[in-house]
DNA sequence: TCCGCCCAAGAACGAGTGTTCACCTGACAT
DNA sequence: ATGTCAGGTGAACACTCGTTCTTGGGCGGA
């Protein structure tokens, strides 16, 4: 907390007439962060498109995303676990929401035949982690741009739900 | 160290007995579990097969190891960020030739032309988090068991690297 | 039997934590 | 001009943390 308030330069005092606790700036925090998440993807991908579309407008943004907004990303990640059952009630909903979007796609491909997966809501999972896991080494002045990165992890989820021949 | 000391029974000062500091405790925590994984990789994979088979292998251990241990992989992944610099330099160089091993397998299959990568460092990066995340969402009670999952993630796995026709 | 020596207990330390309180200040509506 | 009030300050609180120190008991070797 003195932390937070001096990279904003007020007293530690002054935060809890913005907010009530610590636990509830941290709810906030990731609330706000899962809305703007949730709000980009939607944008980024839309409903309309094949299921190998969406895929790959999903793979691509997640990436990106992450990409850019690392801290953001990594604290939503990490503190998931300290928040409490009235925070979790309000954050994980829409990280599930999140989760939802992927699952559909791979339903979609699955049931058209176009993926070739046995267990969606398994894979979802699995692909999530996988594109998330960027965030753990990719460094700006790597052999490999954002780009080249979201590229190979487009190829790679596509042919993880077997969707090339 | 307090909580630590009193689920062995005894007081917390007796634990320096034992360990220099907390964090010399973590890093010789962190340092056995992955030598124990290591050992156990090496154990179930070997060098011998195709690329197909050691994939096939990697992938069947470690999700199912991940699964058996949680809270030790849990703890390896989430506390690496809080070692310092001595202790980084014991647990890094195991970690990474724990992931030395898959991509040598990646690259084999790659040169082989029986996978489809491009890139097989990332790719290699890709895997290993998607299984790790195996952790955050399995449940003993829950519809498929870790043999069943451990069978999505090979088949998902051998897709990812265009091992299927 | 006595001597070292692990290894444990218990109290205390200094530093850091989230939070509260009384007080002050400056802008704005009346 | 005056009262209101959101929003700042600085000191203090109760507590937890990792760590240190003194003390003492039990056990094996001489």
């Amino acid at each position: 907390m003195r932390d937070i308030a001096g990279s904003v330069g007020i007293q530690q005092s002054a935060i809890y007439n913005h907010f009530p606790s610590k636990q509830q700036l941290l709810v906030d925090l990731m609330e706000s962060h899962m809305r703007r998440l949730l709000d980009a993807m939607h944008n980024a991908v839309g409903t309309w498109g094949s299921p190998v579309e969406r895929l790959v407008a999903f793979t691509r943004f997640h990436v990106t995303y992450h990409i850019d907004q690392p801290e953001d990303v990594f604290l939503a990640y990490m503190e998931l676990r300290s928040l409490e059952t009235d925070g979790r009630a309000a954050v994980v909903p829409l990280r599930d929401a999140y989760e939802a979007t992927l699952r559909a796609i791979l339903a979609d491909g699955a049931a058209s035949g176009e993926f070739r997966i046995s267990e969606p809501s398994v894979v979802s999972k699995a692909l999530l982690a996988m594109m998330t896991g960027v965030t753990v080494w990719f460094r700006d002045d790597g052999r490999l741009d954002r780009d080249a990165v979201a590229d190979t992890y487009v190829q790679t989820a596509l042919q993880a739900v077997g969707a090339d021949t």
